[in-house]
RNA sequence: GGCCCCAUCGUCUAGUGGCCUAGGACGGAGGCCUCUCACGCCUCAAACAUGGGUUCGAAUCCCGUUGGGGUCACCA
């Protein structure tokens, strides 16, 4: 492709930005970020919200908030509403209107009066009679003056033949033009639908190349057909197979989380999610964990899948562990601190990244990560069943050596103190983890913790000592 | 039902006629490491839907069957 590419993300704000739609947005993203000869391409994010009755502002917002969150950002704009503000289709009304006219003009289509309730009868007829119902051209050629009331535009199209197209990701797709029919482009009131809108949109915005879900090949011919009325050259396309849920059907809210923004308050980091997403559909090879950058160099259509895939939240799950134990500290921190704070923690972000090395590779997720850190950051809190267990009677004379111990050693660091409390097992003539585990439960309140002696050190000597204090004390009194 | 699309381990996939007694990853089982947990490492179980062709040779190409999915609105 010589020249640069434009793509688009073009969402309908009926609901939040869930795990289908991230993924269309981020390979036309990657596509468009990629390094190239002469510059880089265009990525459009335009809000197709000419479905009034089901579009919410809330819904709009929770898919900007997830494209920011995702990292997945667009370059151009209408100019109005803030120099980030997507393009929205309601605000460019007169746009359509004046494709339609043209269009009407060069006899491509016409005005209809034909109402939705006369249609609905021969619809249901044709139903009943077992036969595909199509609209039977009533007002074809009559000529309806623009301004008649409740009059709708329909687009004319060909009976015979058959319009095909080549499939980045499918290969080529043919349709008979006979299935095909004259659907309505704009409503009696102005605003168009679904295939007029996309198709003038992308006409006006240069859209050289249209990513989306596979849902939308059988709309394809009939866009096709628009793109040439408007004389517009006829983008290439790429479609998408869908995700399915667990249980081979269309992913919904019944297979867990599909809200974009449910996976960033569940704790998982937006590289994570798409390098999922990428490989859901996409590979290379046998790679599995993908920088951003390297998504970015990557990417290409010939290795899009045409199978649909299954949505695996445990393969997300590994994923989000493996990037939390790669990123760098200061981000995790930063990344940590909102769920710190939600279980109300509070902490410098200087201190956080002492504590993070220690428990970062043993979180799934940020919700983990900041429970775990938690130990370090405030005070005790105790597992019964492990208190149970290992503060017992018998243990307390182990746990008065150990602190002993670990009072005389601590300022020489964790591998002196781990020395020490090995020469105090073998005297005792036990094993280390028996020694150990009851210091861990009085240190950390649980017998699972990160490494006994980093934990320790990291604490800080006064804290264990008065934890070692603590858990004496509740032997003595039975109870913490 | 019409039209369209799809079909490799449970799941994501590699594979573009010989390198495939089908590779990797998640998950599962077992083991090693080990102060618990986690990480890491090792091993194992696990797939080319089916029937015909084409070809010296088919997971790969063609046709049928079966099975899934999409779509048939003044929704997108």
């Amino acid at each position: 492709m010589a020249e640069l590419p434009r793509v688009r993300f073009a969402p309908s704000p009926t609901g939040f930005l869930h795990i289908g739609g991230a993924r269309t947005a981020l390979f036309n993203w990657l596509f468009a970020r990629r390094p190239r000869a002469g510059g880089k391409g265009v990525f459009v994010l335009r809000i197709e919200d000419t479905d009034r009755e089901r579009s919410t502002e809330a819904s709009v917002n929770a898919i900007l908030d997830g494209m920011k969150w995702m990292g997945l950002d667009w370059d151009e704009g209408p100019g109005v509403g803030g120099p980030h503000a997507p393009y929205f289709q309601t605000q460019r009304l007169q746009t359509y209107e004046k494709h339609a006219d043209a269009l009407i003009a060069k006899g491509a289509a016409y005005r209809c009066v034909c109402t939705k309730e006369e249609l609905d009868v021969l619809r249901k007829q044709a139903e009943k009679e077992k036969r595909g119902f199509k609209y039977p051209g009533t007002c074809r050629g009559k000529n309806i003056p623009k301004g008649t009331p409740r009059a709708v535009v329909r687009f004319l199209m060909p009976e015979a033949g058959e319009t095909a197209f080549e499939d980045l990701v499918k290969g080529r797709i043919a349709t008979p033009n006979e299935q095909l029919q004259d659907e309505v482009i704009l409503r009696s009131d102005g605003v168009p639908l679904y295939n007029f809108g996309a198709v003038v949109d992308d006409v006006e915005m240069g859209i050289t190349l249209v990513a989306r879900g596979d849902d939308h090949v059988v709309n394809t011919p009939r866009q096709i057909l628009m793109y040439r009325a408007l004389e517009y050259p006829v983008p290439t396309f790429a479609h998408l197979p869908m995700i399915l849920g667990s249980d081979k059907q269309r992913l919904s809210k019944r297979h867990g989380a599909v809200s974009v923004l449910q996976y960033r308050d569940d704790g998982f980091l937006p590289g994570a999610l798409l390098n999922y997403l990428a490989r859901l559909g996409w590979s290379h090879g046998d790679q599995e964990i993908f920088t951003l950058q390297e998504m970015v160099e990557k990417f290409g259509w010939e290795h899009v899948g045409d199978t649909a895939g299954v949505f695996n939240p445990e393969k997300l799950t590994w994923l989000n562990q493996q990037w939390i134990k790669k990123t760098p500290l200061p981000e995790l921190a930063e990344m940590t601190l909102p769920f710190l704070q939600k279980i109300g923690v509070v902490v410098t972000t200087q201190r956080l990244i002492e504590v993070l090395p220690i428990v970062q590779e043993r979180a799934k997720t940020l919700i983990e990560l900041a429970q775990q850190a938690k130990l370090f950051l405030t005070g005790i809190s105790y597992d019964e069943p492990s208190v149970k267990k290992h503060l017992t009677a018998e243990a307390r004379p182990l746990l008065v050596e150990a602190r002993q111990v670990l009072n005389a050693r601590f300022a020489e660091g964790a591998q002196a103190m781990e020395a020490a409390f090995r020469e105090l097992a073998s005297a005792k003539g036990v094993g280390l983890g028996k020694l150990a585990q009851p210091v861990r439960v009085a240190v950390t309140g649980s017998t699972v913790s990160p490494p006994l002696f980093e934990t320790i050190a990291l604490l800080g000597h006064g804290e264990v000592l008065q934890r070692l204090d603590a858990a004496l004390a509740i032997i003595d009194k039975g109870a913490p």
